[in-house]
DNA sequence: GTCTATAATTTGATAGAC
DNA sequence: GTCTATCAAATTATAGAC
């Protein structure tokens, strides 16, 4: 249990606003349902963050920086690019199992509100990180190693392919006709699956034969 | 201009709240926004659709159709699979450039309601055509024309890759640093991308030479 | 059908006792 | 720091005149 979770009042309004928060977003939330998974009382909210939005931002950055100081350390890491690749979709693959709800969470309310998300953007290591990524695909599409690539495009896709799933969970279970057991199978097996076709797509077109 | 789209109130009432629940969502809209938005009365909103909740469902179940009678028509058509790949990315990729929101609108909401999802799902054609697709896939593989693959696994892949850059355009427009001009260019490129990737992630295993 | 006025309830926030 | 009580504003919904 690190620093920040020692039982503290402020500390269990923080869990609570998160699972809170995570579920319904902030237009959805209720300062009472906070106050009630927290169990304490609603005044207490504003007593330690004195407004509603000012306890969801925190969250919101909160979760953000989490979930790229993740990225950051491959990003950063001295590794082959596939080797990275590979790494950031198991990575983010396991992330996202043990917190379904957060992508949705995070890109609902950068859509709804860009300049809260852009305000604290330039503080996430991982953004200028990306640089280190672009110029590591760049470098190996040179060498000829990969094929010419776009590499926003090559980040994109790794990024869709590993975070779009849980993001329509509700949509893809039905459709499939996956129960939840047969759902996280489902995700476990993407991890071959993405990696597969991300490295697949990088591969010299020289060095294939079409049809 | 079809005959749903006649200037009636009832039209003017679904136009304003298909823009407003379309912008922030059930629970961060204002039914006093939808009135202002048809210029109508607060009152004539209840009088037309009786509540808050019966106005956004009709909403939501409308745009859920519009979207997959889309894709019904490519996946009932006797179209070669590739072609209906490539078909379904265009399609899709042209449909979400002239309406961004949608997406996140629908999956939002889906996440946080899965059963009205569900009570209406059953309905949406695109369903089960779903069926001719993965049949199509399946005998396409044991003819040896594409590789052995989960269709499931393939039908996502193209979902993902065509939609996810529509939810996350805040976060990625901000992280490749480009413009409105510029990321709708990059959109237009995924046509071939998203096509180039899908289709080769199919390629028989055995007239590839790896490495 | 359309409007004004208003009821009924919810909700974020504060005052003030302990 | 924590609680009870309460305010003020917002918001869905309805009543009733025209």
């Amino acid at each position: 249990m690190s620093v920040d979770s020692v039982a503290t009042t402020e500390n269990s309004i923080r869990e609570a606003a998160r699972k809170i928060f995570l579920e319904k977003g902030l237009a959805g939330s209720r300062m009472q349902d906070i106050a009630d998974a927290a169990k304490i009382n609603k005044a207490m909210l504003h007593y330690y963050f004195r407004s509603k939005e000012k306890l969801f931002h925190l969250i919101f950055e909160n979760e953000l920086n989490n979930l790229f100081c993740n990225l950051d350390e491959i990003l950063d890491s001295p590794l082959p690019i596939l080797d990275k690749i590979q790494l950031i979709i198991e990575r983010d693959i396991n992330t996202l199992m043990d917190c379904p709800q957060l992508p949705i969470f995070l890109l609902n309310e950068m859509s709804q509100c860009p300049e809260n998300f852009l305000r604290c953007a330039h503080r996430i290591k991982a953004f200028q990180r990306y640089e280190k990524f672009r110029a590591q695909l760049e470098e190996e599409s040179k060498q000829g190693r990969i094929r010419a690539v776009n590499p926003d495009q090559v980040f994109l896709n790794m990024i869709a392919l590993t975070v779009y799933p849980f993001i329509a969970k509700p949509f893809l279970s039905s459709l499939f006709n996956l129960c939840e057991r047969d759902y996280a199978q489902f995700m476990l097996e993407r991890k071959k699956e993405v990696g597969r076709m991300v490295i697949e797509s990088l591969r010299p077109e020289t060095q294939t034969v079409m049809q």
